[in-house]
DNA sequence: CGGCATCCTTAGGGATACTG
DNA sequence: CAGTATCCCTAAGGATGCCG
């Protein structure tokens, strides 16, 4: 019954060789990514995760169950004053160090598939007021173009092959 | 027969809110994103996307088409001296911009999720050779915290809310 | 309010075999 | 090498209804 050894399967594969096959196994779905962007805006309650992200309330209820066990959200029982007691969800470290990840993604959606209708959400620094975005800094302090960019170890790429290279 | 109209469909609403799901639309499936760590890494060949990325053929064959018709991926025709021609795919601009997002999710999955087996792949920068990672940065130069961010418009919310608030 | 159980439909993806 | 065609299985997700 062992026949199908680990190396048999693709995933396995895959996740041996890269971290964001790692990732994506966690955060990878849609619904997964839209219900922490609502964390990521504030959401806190069930029904409105549900409503927000524009999920069934049993698809919902899956994966919040699933972001929880992966500890990227935590469920806590809270109660304001003269209110009974509700349920919240929030974004733990973890779940906090994907503000990035959702970030870019949505810098490239405004640039790239925005729709005609809705405003954009502008993500600003608390302290200036000025517009956020995601960057690619090196650790001696320099912005990093997309094309100065080479990774090691691996295959020795140089730059990013592209169309207008 | 136009009774569902569109706000009746979850994904409309959802849309028409947030570029993030507009930008999931596109790239927001595990194989896209593969495929396109795998462009991003230098990876040209059809055969080598899908063993690669793990995928099979058809799949890839898909994934690779619907990339190609997002205008994320390029397919050419090429020929190296005394070679016969080969196809290609190549990141376009609109695809490299993908790769902050990559590089972010490579990052959290380094961070939180790597296997135990398997080095993990460091991008640096090409002119000085440092370690370089996405990270906030505001138009004042600044280098935002996760915890330093507020959305406009919006709900105004003011700090992520999390555990360790 | 915050879910879970059930049922059903669709989308994603693998294996295999085949073509230019 | 670069796919395509077929078949089949599973995962994901919506609708409805029910429960503490």
């Amino acid at each position: 019954m062992a026949e199908r050894d680990l190396m048999s399967d693709r995933r396995a594969w895959s996740m041996a060789n890269c971290s964001i096959a790692a990732a994506l196994d966690v955060v990878g779905g849609r619904s997964a990514l839209l219900l922490l962007r609502e964390a990521s805006f504030g959401t806190r309650r069930f029904a409105d995760f549900a409503a927000r992200a524009g999920l069934s309330e049993p698809v919902a209820a899956k994966w919040l169950k699933l972001l929880v066990a992966s500890q990227v959200l935590a469920r806590r029982t809270y109660r304001e004053p003269g209110q009974r007691a509700r349920e919240e969800y929030l974004l733990t470290d973890k779940g906090r160090d994907l503000v990035p990840v959702l970030l870019a993604l949505r810098q490239w959606g405004d640039r790239y598939a925005a729709s005609a209708d809705g405003t954009p959400l502008i993500s600003r620094h608390r302290d200036c007021g000025a517009e956020v975005h995601a960057v690619l800094r090196c650790e001696r302090g320099h912005e990093a173009g997309l094309r100065e960019l080479e990774m090691t170890p691996g295959p020795g790429l140089i730059r990013l092959p592209s169309m207008t290279g």
